[in-house]
DNA sequence: ACGCACCCATACGGTTGCGTATGGTTTGTG
DNA sequence: CACAAACCATACGCAACCGTATGGGTGCGT
């Protein structure tokens, strides 16, 4: 009998392609509904296969988080980085990439883990370190701009407030050119 | 036999008192986990008695929804309600009321109500309704302080979008004095 | 006092999901 | 080829829930 999901030769899964696989599900439905009997028949297998990578299903929920974490704290870094005078483009970037619409998967994701985060303790301390990290990158940016110290760290924090926040809402009908009006909000905050 | 939970005479629930008692593990759980074996243990009775009061537990969801936009929109009125001259500090009212950690269990309903709406229809309707109240509300004040009609709109969209963004990062640790860098961002964003 | 509406308990069948036990298949290695 | 490790299927027990069926108790109108 072949795979009857690809009628190809079954790839062995490894634990990166559960990991994947749910952090797709944690995008579409959240934590709470990431189950693993769900997962393993999304993968196209049982969940006797996941019991052979995984102790648990929380085992996998911790290896969820961690490379969340690991992506989030390199894909920051990387956005972040400008060149000596090119620090307000960055910001201004940085504003578009995690505020657009145009990431939708990512907001999800991002979405989901905060919602996670208000009632899972290993969440909580996921979420601390990247909202650190991403707190300290932007204001690394906001102190090369000549801003005292106090200054940047407010921006920072209005920063990330508000591109999470926006994330969330549901203005649309309130105006007819809601680019503009972000990219007035964006320039508010980063200038 | 004396009921177990108060050691009195039950007194008939009503469909208002379960609605509370779901909005209280909604705030706790998650909407996910709001079910109503559990609900009707929490409030000291069966689930006999949940199907004699609602049709089924879509309804008691909807129900829910309803309660928290009625109440939303009083509020929202409430709050931003202000005399001419006054608007600047009802904006900063409403920053601090909305935006502040001492309004736990309302920041709790409004994130699980949020995180509800990406999957749940009918909570994007009555969120969309909520918000486009929100906005119309301090988008008057900011109008009143004399800005154009862009302006007030992108400031409220921005005010909304940080005090909602706020609720959900976890910037202990960030800097010594949080408070500080509230009043500095809510100054920002309402003068 | 009788009947009825209101409110709730108990019991049941069905579904979903966790974790374990056990055995089968495939792949690499001596 | 033999054998073991890696990988997966099948089957089971257990728990949490949903929704229904059914009957018991309490208060109120007549």
């Amino acid at each position: 009998m072949v795979n009857a999901a690809a009628k190809l030769p079954r790839a062995a899964l490894d634990r990166d392609a559960w990991i994947k696989g749910a952090i797709a599900i944690l995008a579409e439905h959240g934590a709470e509904r990431l189950r693993v009997e769900v997962l393993a028949k999304r993968l196209g297998v049982t969940k006797g296969s996941f019991y052979w990578h995984f102790k648990n299903r929380r085992d996998l929920l911790d290896a969820v988080l961690d490379f969340w974490k690991e992506g989030r704290i390199r894909d920051i870094r990387k956005q972040t980085q400008a060149e000596p005078g090119g620090e307000v483009e960055a910001l201004l970037h940085t504003i578009e990439v995690y505020g657009s619409a145009r990431n939708r998967k990512g907001i999800s994701i991002e979405a989901a883990v905060r919602d996670w985060a208000r009632r899972d303790a290993q969440a909580v301390a996921v979420v601390e370190e990247v909202d650190a990290e991403r707190l300290a990158c932007s204001c690394r940016l906001f102190l090369a701009c000549g801003l005292d110290a106090e200054e940047a760290q407010a921006r920072s924090v209005m920063l990330y407030a508000y591109v999470f926040g926006v994330s969330l809402m549901h203005c649309g009908g309130f105006t007819a050119d809601l680019a503009t009006l972000k990219t007035w909000i964006a320039e508010r905050i980063a200038r």
